[in-house]
DNA sequence: ACAGAATGTCTAGCGCTGCTAGGATGTCGT
DNA sequence: ACGACATCCTAGCAGCGCTAGACATTCTGT
């Protein structure tokens, strides 16, 4: 009885990630627009309902493949903050520009986390553990006597996020990025108690 | 034959302003994901065929609204400005308050505009008039002699959408507006050249 | 004034979407 | 071996953007 359902659940997880995975995969080849439950239950060889049995709808497996990517995104924030060199500012710029790439690299993946509707919680009691942390990678790059430093993180943020989907959306020109993000980073990091 | 071809023309001219106008009161009064074509051709009281006689498709439609919106942004911006108190900073502020309180006020004129995929062609050759002026308010919130003023522009504008849709998909507390207005402000308006 | 051409509009329908009810299939505990 | 249960699939619903083809209506040339 036990062993048993316990199999069952395990391989019950395992589908669970093996449809997250397949949506990510698929949205990054084709889009977002070409991600519909017929293809991603072709996909993973399993009927339409099958998708139901694990998601709510079809922006809950949104929501996963984003809460995925909140992983992600704090694993490379955190990389580059700590392989960046001492000095004023150079922290940020170090994440500043680890977020830019990320988003350009994998739109898709980004999309799904800052574009899309989703039902994930942001800055409230349920957020997920991994946007925090991707959130604080931006806090801390600020002195921590700095009373205001998540109101830094946050414009910072802004800033980063309104550059990344303009320029992907061909709203802005791509080619001017590299020197938006310098002069953001000028300006930011050149109040003195960033 | 002439006059009345012209006549048609006119009525023609017409019901295209009717479409457009009916695509947007039935975005701003519930979401752009109630308007199909069906309950729009509904509202303007033709078969929905016709509205393709008027426009390439949907997507067209929402272009049309997002234009119109670019005319109003421009004026808005502009009377915020030439209102704005002389001063160091302060036409900036003005128009970053003034797009901000824009972007809340019409969120799906704004979505329009700047979210929702469109054809509408940015920073080229073909850039409608309206959006070349909207985006030359904030241009002219720098000094003429400032080489990089377009630069500044565009960074403004990044941080000003950032904040604007992160802030309405609740991704950033609402609440704080008001504080990273200012502090972006201080930030950019900060530059000995701005 | 009237037949024919041209224009404008609508009905009906195609292939797609997200989603779900109900039945068939197979597995499990006793 | 068998009843109970869990699992999965077939088939279908309502709605989507979009369009072909029939139907009126209006204009044009004689």
């Amino acid at each position: 009885m036990s062993a048993i359902s316990e199999r069952r659940e395990r391989e019950r997880a395992h589908r669970h990630q093996l449809i997250v995975t397949a949506a990510r995969e698929l949205a990054e080849a084709e889009g977002w627009e070409a991600v519909t439950t017929r293809r991603l239950a072709e996909r993973v060889e399993y009927s339409q309902p099958v998708l139901y049995s694990h998601f709510n709808g079809k922006d809950a497996i949104v929501s996963a493949v984003a809460i995925d990517g909140f992983g992600e995104l704090a694993a490379h924030l955190r990389r580059a903050r700590q392989a960046a060199a001492p000095g004023p500012g150079q922290a940020l710029r170090a994440v500043c520009r680890a977020y830019l790439d990320f988003a350009t690299e994998r739109p898709a993946l980004y999309q799904a986390m800052f574009i899309l509707p989703t039902d994930v919680k942001f800055a409230s009691a349920e957020t997920p553990p991994p946007l925090r942390a991707a959130f604080g990678e931006f806090v801390s790059c600020f002195r921590p006597n700095n009373e205001r430093r998540e109101l830094f993180a946050e414009v910072t943020w802004s800033a980063l996020h309104g550059m990344a989907v303009l320029s992907d959306s061909d709203r802005i020109p791509a080619a001017g990025q590299e020197e938006r993000l310098d002069f953001l980073v000028t300006q930011i990091a050149g109040s003195p108690t960033s």
